[in-house]
DNA sequence: CCCATTAAGTCAAATTACTTGACTTAAAAC
DNA sequence: GTTTTAAGTCAAGTAATTTGACTTAATGGG
């Protein structure tokens, strides 16, 4: 007898499904395009006038779009436009790092309403469960407090961490994050604030936050370069954030420098976050060391202007090779380093290295500064349940 | 007044399409898994049994599957299995090269039925297209004699060629190709043949080839690393060919060797059959070049050793970098070198580089072997068309 | 040897959700 | 003021899945 569980096979559709996706395409239209009318979304969607009609009624009931406004534009009946409703669902992201751990709360269109951090103790989860608990309850409470229906409307929990997952031999500084990641971390949150609750590595976070409200909005494909205490790319692949196999995807940090190489040098020793703070002989668990680096940066300090220097040859190089090896729309730097510092690491890399992203008739540059903010990966990290739940590809159309 | 042109959306879907993705499933699973009951397609599609009946009957009218025996397994009334049928359509490949072209036959599982090959003159498509046309047409002849009802089954022709496309100053020895990609190679294929033109680069091609047939069969995430004139990584991301936002994903020989080598060597000037004709001093358009590099790696030539090694050193970096940054289920080496030369590239390969391959678990080795055969990025360039046919990936669900 | 059990597969009706085509409404153009 | 254009609704039609009862055909226990 054929086993059932060795038969490989996607998933097919019925009616529901049909549904649910055209709800979605919907909803993402609105979410790139802003506001739109029945019959704007019927032309876009491929869809007819009346089943437009029939879903925007029923996303109003459900209190995801209101309309706007009616609009004159030439001949004919004025329209009406339908806007995504920011209340129309909520989210709450967590990010834990390796010594600090952050929660946010945003709405539908991604706008944080809560949010809270909190220092981690070491000793991983053992001791770090309850805080983490304890501030995604407090961002919850003071969420419900601003969004009165938000409980009904929480559509899960995302939580990004460093990666890689479940790797063997990991790096050493790696040990604090490894015992994070042998607990059952979801299961628990999962048990314990009774959300759907997903997981992606903080360079996946950051990418999807700027494909929510950053410089990735409404694109298809495109590489975030997270550079954070590693350095790890998000991956924006035909519309869909993409993890790969075992979900590490994009950690590029661990990328050897050059083919011959016997020290075999990693990326992210030569441009992190990590490697500034030894270049500088700073203590990363410091408090205020993010102020630090952005004042270093704002003066332009001898010592932090060697490290641009030298990290943003090898940013070149890792820009050039992701060019090379996905032919995105554009590469989007982003991540944990302050603006001023992130700004003179841009400038820094100026000249790109050739690529075959020197086409005629590019309409967006090579190079984009996403997101400099601490907040981003936890930002991410909530916009991921969000995408998950209203994203037509999020495998929507599977039963 | 919104210019419809300017809104962004994905397509909606109706019955057709749920119908149409629920088909794709169906003919999927009978790929990957062979012969199946519906009961056993009702699992694992999730749908329910009579729907896989009226879909497997339908399929059965159109001539694409068969009942096979029945099998008695255990209790209850004995499963009838269907099974894909070959001969239930075909497509043609045409890969164009440097020097010479070729055209396969195929049929639904990839079986080659009629091929041919013919010399490129020099000069670009302005005296190339008519050869090209003659062998499409010779190869379509010989396949109507082969099976009957080709013509009617016929789904489509898929191109394969060197990339990257539309690019800006590209490699000075892709002059001659360079006129092949400025003429409007698929309008005029598609108007000459009035069948369905698709395109890609080689490696693509040879992914798709590896992943119809070969050894990424029934894999989801694969890097296929294709040895050829230059090198290329043709990208099955989530069961789907990854090209890029220009069709140029994967071009990863041009990736320059380190971060700071001012001579800025690119990965393909050190390991790609046009390194080796040049360190062994072969002209790659004489007559017999394949046969003579398969020669001298059979008897293990000391130039040609030479160049393995060091060949091997940067094909072990690329192996590394394309596990940091796909997290692939396995990389296959493809392409166009003979097999006593893949294979010695491959073993002077071992031992690969630490990466976060190296996970505890894995049950496919890291690297793979695959198709060594000058036919098979024709072979890939055939399976396009019957992968955009009957690929449930393939944007089936939009309209 | 018979009958209960199990599983494959069919039948016919119900249901869901998209489409069709005619119609209404409201503004601009002539 | 009439015509044209476009947005949007109404009601019926249609395609494709689901549901639940039924049929068929095998195994296995008593």
């Amino acid at each position: 007898m054929t086993d059932p569980r060795m038969i490989r096979a996607k998933s097919g559709t019925n009616h529901e499904g049909t549904s649910a996706h055209n709800r979605r395409v919907m909803i993402d239209a609105l979410r790139v395009n802003g506001a739109l009318s029945r019959a704007d979304l019927a032309r876009a969607t491929r869809l007819t006038k009346q089943t437009v009609s029939n879903i925007i009624e029923e996303l109003e009931r459900d209190g995801l779009v209101v309309p706007q406004a009616t609009v004159r534009k030439g001949r004919g009946q004025p329209s009406t436009p339908y806007a995504l409703v920011p209340t129309g669902a909520f989210a709450i992201g967590l990010q834990i790092d390796r010594y600090v751990t952050r929660a946010v709360a945003v709405d539908l269109m991604g706008t944080q309403l809560a949010r809270a951090e909190a220092d981690l103790p070491a000793g991983g989860p053992a001791n770090g469960i309850m805080v983490v608990l304890e501030l995604i309850a407090g961002v919850r409470g003071e969420l419900a407090k601003v969004a009165a229906e938000s409980e009904k409307r929480l559509v899960g929990l995302g939580v990004a961490m460093p990666g890689p997952f479940d790797v063997e031999g990991a790096d050493n500084d790696q040990w604090m994050m490894e015992a994070w990641q042998k607990f059952p971390l979801l299961e628990t949150l999962a048990a314990r604030t009774g959300l759907n609750v997903g997981l992606q590595n903080d360079a996946a976070a950051c990418a999807t936050a700027e494909r929510m409200v950053g410089a990735a909005h409404g694109l298809d494909n495109v590489v975030c370069l997270y550079l954070g205490y590693g350095i790890g790319a998000g991956l924006i692949l035909n519309s869909e954030l993409y993890s790969g196999a075992s979900g590490n995807a994009g950690e590029i940090g661990m990328a050897l420098l050059s083919a011959g190489d016997p020290k075999r040098t990693a990326l992210e020793h030569r441009a992190s976050l990590a490697s500034l703070y030894l270049h500088l002989g700073i203590d990363p668990a410091a408090q205020g060391v993010h102020d630090e680096i952005g004042r270093l940066a704002a003066e332009d300090n001898p010592r932090l202007r060697e490290w641009v220097s030298e990290a943003a040859g090898n940013l070149r190089w890792a820009v050039h090779l992701v060019e090379t090896i996905f032919d995105p729309q554009t590469v989007i730097v982003c991540g944990g380093a302050p603006e001023a510092l992130a700004r003179r690491l841009l400038a820094a890399m100026e000249p790109l290295l050739p690529s075959i992203a020197d086409r005629p008739g590019r309409s967006l540059p090579r190079l984009t500064l996403g997101m400099t903010d601490p907040w981003s990966v936890a930002l991410g990290a909530a916009a991921e349940p969000i995408g998950r739940a209203f994203d037509p590809r999020f495998c929507a159309i599977m039963k």
